[in-house]
DNA sequence: TTTTAGATTGTAATCGATTGCGGAAAAAAT
DNA sequence: ATTTTTTCCGCAATCGATTACAATCTAAAA
């Protein structure tokens, strides 16, 4: 029981050769129905599975993609591997999943070793803090196929798959606007990291655009970890005057920052209007309700997929697909509604 | 550029040997300290990445690890993974990991998957309305090592990692009748699951233990999913006369129904005193705070990887270890401290 | 100086699956 | 009946690393 059968002992059982019963295996045409049948009823018999190793060896191919994500632990990036494994299933592909804890440092160790294991493709978004994609290198020098999404490096090789940001952003801050704010804090992150860039790009628009002057006492940049997020919401709470409302660029900071609020007796949306992005569980936690942005990340990782793996298998004609935008929009709950324009939630929206 | 480097490739060029090579790069004390060291240099000049397949194909191992769990969303599965993961890297060794999406079918699927690729050990947490255990009979019968944690079969094959959920289930309800609580609903899932069944006697034996007869009528199955939890909140927002407590199996249901009560009005915890189990995130979103039971993840990760690959090395004298058990704990919160009992709170807890 | 133990390196087989090429047999065409 | 095609299958090399065994060389022991 302990010994693995292989198309060689198939071969002398069934006394055939070898190659026949590799051509067998793989359904090829050249061989004859019946001996196939005969074949493949006797590797299901003896328990045979084919050798990975030897069959990759020849091949030079993996058959594995490689995952870098910087969290787990979050719906939007648990959807975004969902998305990936629905397509990369039916095509037969495998993966390996690592994730970086938002460290650069491991994020370079895991395009490493997917590098080292010799993946076919990778698909990834960038660690909070990292700058320089030599990592990446290896895989572009060997024409590896490489899709990045939500965190990317504007101008690197590779398919980029993404929302419009700038976009979001912008739409976001309008709906804070429109709800009469007139001082909205911006909570984020690493401004050099182009999600946070652009969402911040589209709040400096909406304001001009409004004829809102930026004050740079209402911009907050954090590392977005749960201690920060509090000490942020504290801050803002303690500023003379209050902010009267905070577009804040992922769901927890807005999640905590409506706990601090409402423990120091600040209301929410009344006295600020909150927005958060993601659309994670908390959002519909958190009370009252919180407005954010839809961030599709079931599709992201579709897409994502679905280009890589075309690219594999070279059905892509010229790889000239730069990046890919989806779409995204922004969920209003109360967390944002001024009382005085209740009116203005569109029917249904709960 | 695109030829990959062999040690063929690097022998041919110091005039050396493969197996010189091969020896050195394993640095096989047998091969000459200078003799290493220029190899060592050549094959980084060179870009030399060994070939994993060839490697593997020999050896006959993989160095890789596969991992069954039933979701990835949430904090308590991402902490035993990053737990299992802090162990195995230093101990070089890949993991691949697979989510069942709580469906049996998806498990299967998985561990046939993780066979093929032939993973030298197993770390799962069985799926939902998992109830044979076929699929990892190959893994037996070859001696790979399998470890099971959080959902396991009581009677398999197989080491188990998990915490005392009779105790757990026992401590939380007792919890409930220290506040006054007096009609306790109980909100579980699939009782032939080993932690829920436990969770359950749990309860009942703490019922006992107060004399408070068991209510039928009181214990709720449900399979977790957000709408059953809804559904859960409002049944028993409607019954008449209301339960004064609920033992919730898990956080999200418990942080549903503090969010369904609220908008019905009834107080949580003057009228219903609740309490979940996990200690995720949601745990202190939720207003008021949840008390909860802590699952110590990282731990578990950390104990079922350092056992498999203990087993891995042959350091395991007799595997003669069936199960281990860590300790977990209640964490009291606002959501079931009944007013007029609030001195009980320790101090310093929050 | 000869022998011998020790240090280094090499030879060649092996792990399983794949595949270009060629050959035998069977079927079809002439 | 002979030639041409098809159909079906086998031979043997190959992918790259590993390792038992042998070979060579050096330095120490006799």
């Amino acid at each position: 029981m302990n010994k693995e059968i292989t198309i060689y002992d198939l071969a002398k059982t069934l006394n055939l050769s070898a190659a026949t019963i590799s051509r067998a295996l793989k359904d090829n045409p050249a061989i004859n129905k019946h001996t196939k049948k005969r074949i493949v009823e006797k590797a299901e018999e003896l328990g045979y599975r084919s050798n990975n190793f030897a069959s990759n060896l020849r091949s030079q191919k993996s058959y594995t993609i490689g995952v870098i994500v910087h969290e787990l632990n979050s719906n939007f990036i648990t959807s975004v591997l969902a998305g990936i494994e629905k397509i990369t299933t039916v095509a037969n592909y495998d993966l390996i999943i690592g994730h970086s804890s938002e460290l650069s440092s491991k994020e370079v160790a895991n395009a490493n070793n997917l590098f080292h294991k010799r993946v076919d493709g990778i698909i990834a978004s960038l660690a909070f803090n990292t700058e320089k994609m030599d990592h990446f290198e290896p895989f572009f020098e060997r024409n590896i196929p490489v899709v990045f999404f939500d965190r990317v490096e504007e101008n690197s090789k590779g398919t980029k798959v993404i929302i419009d940001n700038f976009k979001a952003g912008y739409e976001a801050t309008k709906h804070l606007i429109d709800q009469g704010c007139k001082r909205i804090a911006h909570s984020t992150s690493n401004l050099k990291r182009n999600v946070y860039a652009q969402r911040y790009n589209g709040y400096l628009s909406a304001l001009r655009r409004y004829n809102i002057p930026f004050d740079e006492s209402l911009l907050f940049i954090h590392d977005l970890k749960n201690e920060s997020c509090i000490a942020f919401a504290n801050k803002v709470s303690e500023m003379d005057p209050l902010p009267d409302g905070i577009f804040a660029t992922n769901d927890l900071t807005a999640a905590l920052c409506i706990q601090v609020f409402k423990e120091k007796g600040i209301r929410v949306p009344e006295d600020i209007a909150v927005v958060g992005f993601n659309n994670d569980t908390i959002s519909i936690i958190i009370e009252p309700k919180l407005t954010t942005v839809n961030y599709p990340g079931m599709s992201i990782g579709e897409v994502a997929a679905t280009h890589l793996i075309k690219q594999l298998q070279g059905t892509n004609g010229t790889n000239d697909t730069n990046s890919i935008v989806l779409k995204s929009e922004l969920i209003i709950r109360e967390s944002s509604l001024k009382k005085d324009k209740v009116q203005m939630l569109a029917p249904g929206v709960k």
